[in-house]
RNA sequence: CGGGGUGUGGCUCAGUUUGGUAGAGCGCCACGUUCGGGACGUGGAGGCCGGAGGUUCGAAUCCUCUCACCCCGACCA
């Protein structure tokens, strides 16, 4: 703890993982690529799911759980779905001492055993819409693995939803991607940009693929959630039809969604710095902690006392509070501490400050500190959080904007990709090109923005024409 | 799978070239002094040196095999 973090602009990959192991978030597992996720790493994630949670029942979802293990003849009953899926299973062979008659494997994503399911429950349009939800850990056996952001085993939720109709499903998933948008800005403090994915990103067995993309603090993009229009894809290779009103039988119409622990990576880059974690109030699992600070037991037990009903106030006006009362540490070592936590508030109570009737906050986002008398924390301390979740937002918009740049040439594409950032481009919107741009620069597309105006252009690389600017960036 | 590298207390690493029976810093424990931006002193605990085999009077060090991890490439999102 003694040691001062990389700073991320000397080495960001490497600052990412200090933040990570120092804030006590993760460490890795002995199998690689698999993490544990340690309490104060978990707590954000249970924040998370909570928020989302709520946000999927209040949408009319429900949840459910289906097993980890998936027979591997459903996972070839879709043929894109197996072949992009295939390198990446965890397959187990063996179970109870014998060689499986048929392997199982660990669930990648649940499609298959959920439409397997689904055949049975869905019989009439009477069963249709069905909404369901589940939180899961699912495997995909990455070549690269990175703490929170591609690991071997993360945890994650998985929308399953059938529909009557292509535009019910279609209605969905843009439903789907609002909710991951509202989350990521509301809740995360992290901007995003809401589109569709090339025909090349997107998911293996759908007809469309949406995504949200944020800008993380070295101008790479991360895909932050995503929302499938699988079309009828599943239902035919499931053969999961119902009968109309009409009394035809007609194939259901399917969406998926997700988000995952990936999240959690998101919020360390999109908005960390030199000191370590910034989180936003409104995820922070701790989002004021109380620094006592006295010299000698009789400050001590004054101030501590001082400290103690702070605490209950704070507590009772609804802020999650946590007050430091450890004695072997000195007041700068926890101020750095928690700073590398990223707790969004500081609130620190010495002898000089209760004789005065008051006491300093200080805020992790912008590091600025302020007065206030003692009997007003607990009055203001919501509003002050709901200050700093503004300005936390306020800073990640800015930095995206500043690093998002409309670009015509391709020359000068490919001199300043290198520098990071969002690059607004006309695509021609073929595959070739995408891969052209990829193989020369190592960026991607990462989405066709829907708020991007109607703007006539011709392709960067090709001179074809376009009718609007893509997003095209390197990536995690 | 190809190229390169690394395995030594919880962590970061020195020691390996030239074999002689294991060290430092941080962390941890105890006591004392400290405490408004990462304290200090004194004492202490903790390691069959990734694993197996071999050479030798003697191996962290030399040889053979093996395992794991990291970086670059390939592959993948």
């Amino acid at each position: 703890m003694a040691a001062k973090l990389t700073p991320p602009s000397e080495d960001y990959p490497r600052w990412y993982q200090e933040v990570i192991q120092r804030a006590e978030l993760a460490e890795n597992a002995p199998v690689r690529g698999s993490m544990i996720i340690k309490p104060y790493g978990y707590a954000i994630w249970e924040q998370m799911q909570s928020v989302l949670d709520g946000m999927f029942k209040d949408t009319g979802h429900v949840n459910a759980y289906f097993p980890v293990l998936i027979p591997e003849s459903f996972l070839k009953k879709e043929a894109e779905h197996v072949e992009g899926f295939s390198p990446e299973l965890a397959v187990v062979t063996h179970a109870g001492g014998k060689k499986l008659e048929e392997p199982y494997v660990v669930r990648p994503t649940s499609e298959t055993i959920i439409w397997d399911t689904y055949r049975n429950w869905i019989q009439s349009y009477r069963d249709l819409p069905l909404l369901i939800n589940q939180w899961a850990n699912v495997m995909r056996w990455e070549m690269r693995p990175r703490l929170f952001l591609r690991t071997t085993e993360f945890l994650w939720q998985e929308g399953h939803t059938a529909h009557a109709t292509k535009e019910e499903s279609h209605e969905e998933t843009l439903r789907m991607l609002e909710v991951y948008a509202r989350f990521a800005e509301d809740y995360m403090a992290m901007p995003v940009i809401q589109g569709e994915k090339s025909e090349r990103e997107k998911f293996a067995g759908a007809v469309k693929t949406y995504s949200i993309e944020a800008m993380m603090g070295d101008g790479k993009a991360l895909q932050a959630g995503t929302s499938h229009d699988l079309g009828q894809n599943f239902a035919k290779a499931f053969d999961v039809k119902y009968q109309s009103a009409e009394g035809k039988e007609e194939y259901v119409w399917a969406t998926s969604w997700g988000v995952s622990t990936r999240l959690v990576g998101a919020l360390v880059m999109a908005h960390g710095d030199e000191q370590g974690l910034v989180l936003p109030p409104r995820l922070a699992p701790i989002q004021t902690v109380i620094v006592p600070i006295y010299r000698g037991e009789e400050q001590m037990a004054t101030v501590l006392e001082a400290c103690s009903k702070m605490e209950a106030e704070l507590k009772a006006a609804g802020a999650r509070t946590h007050l430091d009362d450890r004695d072997q540490f000195r007041p700068g070592y926890k101020f750095n501490e928690w700073e590398l936590k990223g707790v969004p508030v500081r609130i620190e109570v010495g002898p000089r400050d209760l004789e005065k009737g008051e006491v300093v906050l200080a805020f992790r986002h912008n590091g600025e500190k302020k007065t206030l008398p003692l009997e007003a924390v607990a009055k203001e301390v919501m509003s002050v959080l709901d200050e700093a979740q503004k300005g936390l937002f306020e800073k990640a918009l800015k930095l995206r904007e500043e690093r998002t740049h409309s670009v015509d040439s391709y020359d000068e594409f490919k001199e300043r990709v290198n520098d990071g950032g969002f690059f607004l481009c006309h695509w021609d919107g073929t595959t070739e090109t995408e891969e052209k741009i990829q193989q020369e620069t190592k960026a991607t597309i990462r989405n066709i923005p829907f708020d991007a105006p109607d703007e006539a252009g011709e392709c960067m690389v090709t001179g074809k024409p376009s009718a609007r600017r893509v997003i095209i960036s390197k990536a995690y």
